[in-house]
DNA sequence: AATAATTGCTTAATCGGTTAAGCAGATTGA
DNA sequence: TCAATCTGCTTAACCGATTAAGCAATTATT
């Protein structure tokens, strides 16, 4: 029944000797210090039955240190940053480091605001999914000379750190591969966004068509406010379907976008794949759900954040001093919403 | 590109006075110090030109406050707690706290260790949901006299502030509503768990099956383990199934053993309702995603979560003295899934 | 025996704020 | 006119740890 938090002094009060043996020896450095070895292990026996817990704060204050990582997401209860979040968790834990998220809502002035709280409190790094329009910020990180990683998304024209997969090939993989099972009229919905990882998407796609000479239609690809991200793809998917060449596939390019599209595909009575065939961006366990399981582009969520937080720690320790780019390939799970009615 | 943190001291310098004074005018106590016009607005005009920002660590470590929250929940890849943990960012954010996030795994050792790490960074309180068996960790923190607020599951042998959804009603609301759409024989899976909330849903179900003249058959209900959750779910769905009077709909007593269930039964060839009804605990987009949309029981995850905090705080503040027990209903929404041939 | 090196510990500064106490000088009151 | 009060500011302790520097006492070296 501790209530009082003991501190160093209190150690140092009841073995007479003073704080700094106390810190020394809680802190191994027996030998460095040249301490007795009976008074150690006084101390070291004083400080378990007070049950001594160090202040963070007074040692981060001290060293400027504080083993705090700041991840800064777009949305915590979207599930693919969920589970990001989640291994990053688990692997600052094993470093040592604990995690602040901060949610942006895809929106550089929240993240502004974010960050300037997190810098306050002296985090130690940042993991950050970019928001749009956020390149300044970026940048500016840069120069402070602050730690960071940048994850899932990055800017081409500013060279830094990151950890992503690689948008442009996972549609142009996820693209090829309705080609393959024998669909032409291939649409995609993406965000409206400057943001890289999208344009990459969207030129993944395209390219793939190029590639497989299937010559493009405008209407085929739409671009959604994310802001008006349901309203939006329903107008999509009606422009697409009506449109002269109408689409026999789809490809969501984003999580959100595939939960409304599909949504709305149930409500407009389409089959999947009969009636049209469907890759999308993002995972999430509701996909398992479809009556017809939707194949996905699976980017390597326990990876990129593993390897995200371990660039930032080496950087954070100076471990480490050149730029480490790092993009990695998502896998596709082909499952029966991609499968012609033929190919079946 | 002030590289260098700017401190009081850098401002004091500047404006040729004490700290004291400094922190005096940026903390608004121009009046009680009394403080000169002139010298406060020039202070505040270098302070701006400087960009000073406060750092919180030496702040908390004089008032012992670090303005910071901990949210203890199972697991923030699971779409439920990723969406309280959003709420609770953000309503904690306009109370002025921080949030620091940390998953226990529904385990009890995780959820001590999470304790005493969060603990050790002298934060201010704690939102949890408890782990199993985590009973006595709750009764430390009433012991040491720690503020906190359980959320969504309880003790009922704890006298504590909690906010929760009432299981039990949540529950008996679910099973009546299958019971008023003609199904009879209504089985329920469940995790094997000591935790009140489980109990409390359980006992939901029997009761209303009691209270409708339904008698209950043992193999209706089947408890599963967290860990072994795939597996068992499958199993339990198998034996509910066989049994003499197989069941002919099913309550999910929880998210995970949903997502589990209603894959299992799309790879069973069932179809939701005509083979079965179903009415699931938890709410994820996902659910929409199913070919026959689910009823489930929608806690009111905005009204938890920010009823958590603002309690949380004003314990926090010594507002509040007394203890609040908060049970909110869950609304049923009703859909597809659990209606009836001769309903429809 | 005188000096050097080692051992075992303490002192005190420091991180960056907060805040009670106190000190001049100006103003007011009797 | 002299004490009391007010005004405007500074001093210094404090929060709890870390750590360089230094001081005795002991042991080793020549």
């Amino acid at each position: 029944m501790s209530k009082q938090k003991v501190s160093l002094k209190d150690i140092a009060r009841k073995a007479q000797v003073s704080t700094a043996l106390v810190s020394y020896v809680l802190n191994g450095k027996q030998k460095e210090a040249r301490i007795g070895e009976e008074i150690a292990s006084k101390i070291k026996q004083i400080a378990y039955e007070l049950n001594y817990q160090p202040n963070y704060l007074a040692r981060s204050l001290r060293s400027g240190k504080t083993q705090t990582i700041g991840l800064i997401i777009a949305d915590i209860s979207n599930p693919f940053f969920a589970s990001i979040a989640r291994i990053i968790e688990d692997e600052a834990k094993q470093n040592g480091y604990t995690v602040i998220i901060g949610s942006s809502d895809e929106n550089a002035d929240k993240s502004r605001d974010l960050l300037a709280v997190l810098m306050n409190r002296q985090i130690d790094g940042y993991i950050i999914v970019s928001a749009e329009n956020s390149a300044e910020q970026v940048q500016d990180l840069v120069e402070k000379d602050i730690p960071f990683v940048l994850l899932d998304r990055y800017f081409p024209n500013i060279y830094t750190d990151f950890v992503s997969t690689d948008h442009y090939e996972a549609a142009y993989e996820g693209t090829s591969h309705l080609i393959a099972n024998g669909y032409r009229r291939i649409g995609m919905i993406a965000y409206r966004s400057a943001m890289y990882h999208m344009k990459e998407r969207i030129r993944g796609y395209r390219e793939s068509l190029n590639d497989n000479q299937v010559s493009f239609r405008k209407p085929w690809l739409r671009e959604v406010n994310f802001s008006r991200t349901e309203q939006e793809v329903r107008m999509a998917i009606d422009e697409q379907l009506k449109a002269k060449s109408s689409v026999d596939a789809l490809i969501f390019a984003s999580y959100g976008i595939a939960i409304n599209g599909l949504r709305y595909l149930n409500e407009l009575n389409l089959t999947v794949p009969d009636d049209l065939g469907v890759v999308s961006f993002g995972q999430a366990e509701g996909f398992d759900l479809y009556y017809c399981p939707i194949t996905y582009l699976k980017q390597p969520i326990g990876l990129l954040g593993q390897t995200a937080v371990q660039l930032l720690v080496e950087k954070m320790n100076g471990q480490r001093s050149e730029t480490a780019q790092i993009l990695m390939k998502a896998e596709l799970i082909s499952r029966e919403s991609s499968t012609t009615r033929n190919a079946r």
